[in-house]
DNA sequence: TCCTGTGAACATTTTCACAGCA
DNA sequence: TGCTGTGAAAATGTTCACAGGA
């Protein structure tokens, strides 16, 4: 879960993680106006959820008629800062941060990488769609002055204490984690979230086991 | 978030959750006993929290001393279904799912991938590791005579609800679903966990914005 | 009538505080 | 004394139910 710097905040964490779900479904959508049910459908959320998440921000809905698409899309974007172009930073640009890479350069509403870093000299110099892969050395110089405020950590485990020690000392504001092991220094600093995809497809091998034998305690 | 097919349970589903972050600390671990403090500080988890968790499903810790590590590991290995070996199944073989067989054969304790499915030829027949790829075509005899219970879905974003259908079909019991897109269908067969790596940066974004101007609703 | 916005009820999750065993 | 196990309180998140404007 997110751990975050302070606490004042007015729009809960969990309405923020829907927020770009439903602006996905906005952006693919052809119709001037929608519907608190139809976002719903879509995004599979119940639609007083919907509603409740889009009136923490004062959203205008019309009542009888619906959202407007463009302006809701707009300002969701807005909320969520993709109106203000974040630039964000990819660290290992292995398998995992290639495919991130390229997921962000497909539509506009992403968030933009500005640089991408590895350690590798094979990989050093070589293009992901119109990103160049730099030195990692770089980093610290390279944060600074593309004023880069969001890191995607995306090295192997031994390396990720490290690096977003680094990033957190060149100043990111948040680092999102995959490296297989937690990042858990510095968090008054930077925010951070990490997500393991091992971990999430552990968890996922409880709900296609039988349990009936488990919860006699087990003495 | 995980939707469930019944809800009778008694383990929540954060805590199943937090499971396999506590067993990878003890499977680091020389030492043969552990405490709550211990692992909460190497997982980000407060100790009473720890402490919740592994009540749940009657873990025995002793009163003052802490947890017997191996004991403790397998018993947790035991409530995911690990000691089972869940094998699953990975359609869609490019960078993502590339990063996620790569994983997934380091370490023993993981999810065993039986099978990786694609459907470009320049893929298939090739191998990752010890996994070779096999044609999407398949699918539905590998499921059955692989009696795989769990997808992972690494497919582009419009494949995913066909290919989903299709494993739903063919009887696994829960979808890891990456593609770009939510599945939404066939609930009350399977139970689908969509992550979408580009939405979690997206809600990313917004803890790195500043948001002074947001609130007063907009007009 | 339709669909939003929202207080209130409910449910879940986390934290607190401490009793109790080794 | 040290650390677990657990009720109770607090916080957070979701669903219900309906008032009210277009």
């Amino acid at each position: 879960m997110v751990q975050r710097r302070a606490n004042m905040r007015r729009i809960p964490d969990s309405t923020i993680r829907r927020l770009p779900a439903y602006l996905r479904v906005l952006e693919s959508q052809k119709e001037e106006r929608t519907t608190s049910v139809a976002l719903g459908e879509r995004t599979g959320y119940s639609s007083e959820q919907v509603r409740k998440d889009l009136a923490y921000f004062g959203a205008f809905g019309t009542r009888g008629v619906g959202y407007d698409v463009s302006q809701l899309g707009q300002q969701i974007r807005h909320i969520l800062g993709l109106d203000r172009s974040v630039t964000a930073v990819l660290v290992g640009v292995g398998h995992l941060g290639t495919a991130l890479l390229r997921y962000t350069q497909e539509g506009v509403r992403d968030v933009q990488f500005a640089a991408a870093l590895d350690n590798n000299p094979q990989v050093i110099g070589g293009a992901i769609g119109s990103i160049v892969v730099e030195d990692i050395k770089h980093l610290e110089s390279v944060v600074r002055e593309r004023k880069i405020r969001l890191a995607v950590l995306t090295v192997p485990a031994a390396a990720a204490e490290s690096v977003a020690l680094r990033l957190a000392e060149a100043g990111v504001g948040a680092i999102l984690n995959f490296a297989p092991v937690p990042i858990l220094t510095d968090q008054d600093r930077v925010l951070v979230q990490n997500l393991d995809l091992t971990l999430e497809m552990q968890a996922m091998a409880y709900f296609v086991t039988e349990h009936d034998d488990l919860h006699p305690p087990v003495s």
